[in-house]
DNA sequence: CGTGCCTTTGACAAGTATCAACCCAAGTGG
DNA sequence: CCACTTGGGTTGATACTTGTCAAAGGCACG
């Protein structure tokens, strides 16, 4: 098996303050800039857009496999992506959904530790792995900038380690709904881009559990559905309790 | 909350190629070397070994606490700790176990994501974190290792994605079996220096559910108990096989 | 106006957790 | 030296959460 850097996500660096994506205190999430390779451009590295080249995915179309050669890194623009690990029998778990600014396939392997699809319409830009080398050793500040996205997107994996092992499955969704973007105006307003069986993938639950936990929380009062993809908060208290573990 | 850079592994370093310790297919790991700062010696930074300063722990002694300000890095050089994160009704969800050459607290953060205790006997070097990262502005070196480091751990913290969100108990078991470091001499020999308690909060599980399912191992000669503690490969096959989840 | 995908809901099964008892080995103190 | 205690480990009975299988509703799209 191979490895490769997941993905890192510009609105989680330190510089900006960590935004909690995943865990329990989340608040609401800015709306993220799409500009190209925005995440990288405020270093002043302009010979990285040089580099570029602008790609569009379809709708669960694959933007990297499982073990193909890792010769690319991408950064999302546009659209939401998902990345996911595969047991030989079929088994899935979605390790991350990606957002615009997001990074994908940074690595030192040779070959891609998962695989990455489209949710929704997405652009990206693709550099070559060879080129970024070269272009990390003449900038060491890229490679502090790599490190301290690294370093973030290693303690959303361990949020999202103690969700996998120890959360039961409403506080799993909870988290879940925490964790998505919103726009500042619709606060509460979740807009699920994915389907019921990407969530479950992503949980470590069954579509039907997590069809059945959303209805739940609708009888409960704490959010309501605007339409199965949108769903809008009534309760955020109670929300936020579930997805921070605050009972059981 | 907080985020830090997880536990790096010497042994999982691109240049060294990548040793299996939590997927599929694990080879034998070498035995580790346990001398001062071994990482990073090798990257001729020997002005990293005047700025630590060693530490010892004994056996469930903290070494660092979940929120306490992150101004230490660690580099284990004997023993093993293990790295937790809990709920606030203490649920615990351990996110690794580090063993000899592991990095622990390295970070872009003010307060560290989770704690670390001694599991044996550890020995640790310690580093003034301020310190590293003068030291790092001056050696572009250190922060790619560092970077490789970090990339190897996100693609053992997705393995471990996968198996807690998807594997069986009798999987993570085997996984976790064929994880743990082994002497070339006695390949198939497994030493488990933790608890039932520790292993089941590792995976995912009960200590009762860890116990049977080791039983249930002994049961089908797949391994043999010399004591509760070390556990002998019988069946090397069909160990894998479980940890790499070809059933179901 | 079908057709297909997503979603919801129900009945039931299964895997794992919970609760409890017991065993064993290693201290500890009378 | 031995009774007692303590912490870890195993095993059993039972409960409960979640998974599995199946059917039906809703919505978009050709």
């Amino acid at each position: 098996m191979k490895t490769q850097l997941g993905s890192s996500n510009i609105h989680t660096l330190p510089e900006a303050g960590r935004k909690e994506r995943d865990g329990s205190g989340c608040e609401a999430c800015p709306v993220r800039e799409s500009s190209m390779c925005a995440a990288l451009s405020d270093t002043r590295l302009e010979v990285l857009d040089a580099a570029a080249s602008r790609l569009s995915f379809e709708p669960d179309e694959t933007i990297l496999f499982e073990s193909d050669p890792a010769d690319f890194a991408f950064n999302l623009t546009e659209g939401v992506a998902r990345v996911s690990k595969m047991l030989p029998d079929g088994r899935r778990q979605i390790t991350g959904f990606l957002h615009p600014g997001d990074f994908l396939g940074l690595s030192y392997q040779d070959c891609y530790a998962y695989s990455a699809e489209a949710v929704t319409p997405v652009k990206v830009c693709r550099f070559r792995k060879a080129e970024l080398n070269r272009i990390m050793r003449d900038h060491p500040d890229l490679e502090h900038r790599l490190l301290s996205m690294a370093s973030n997107e290693l303690a959303l994996a361990h949020d999202r380690m103690l969700l996998l092992g120890r959360k039961s499955a409403a506080e799993k969704v909870a988290s879940f709904l925490l964790s998505l973007p919103r726009k500042e105006e619709r606060i509460d307003e979740i807009d699920l881009p994915m389907t019921r069986g990407d969530i479950a993938d992503y949980l470590g639950l069954t579509l039907e559990t997590v069809s059945r936990t959303l209805s739940g929380f609708v009888r409960q009062q704490i959010v309501r559905n605007a339409t199965p993809r949108i769903i809008v908060v009534l309760d955020m208290a109670r929300l936020s309790a579930l997805a921070a573990g605050e009972g059981r």
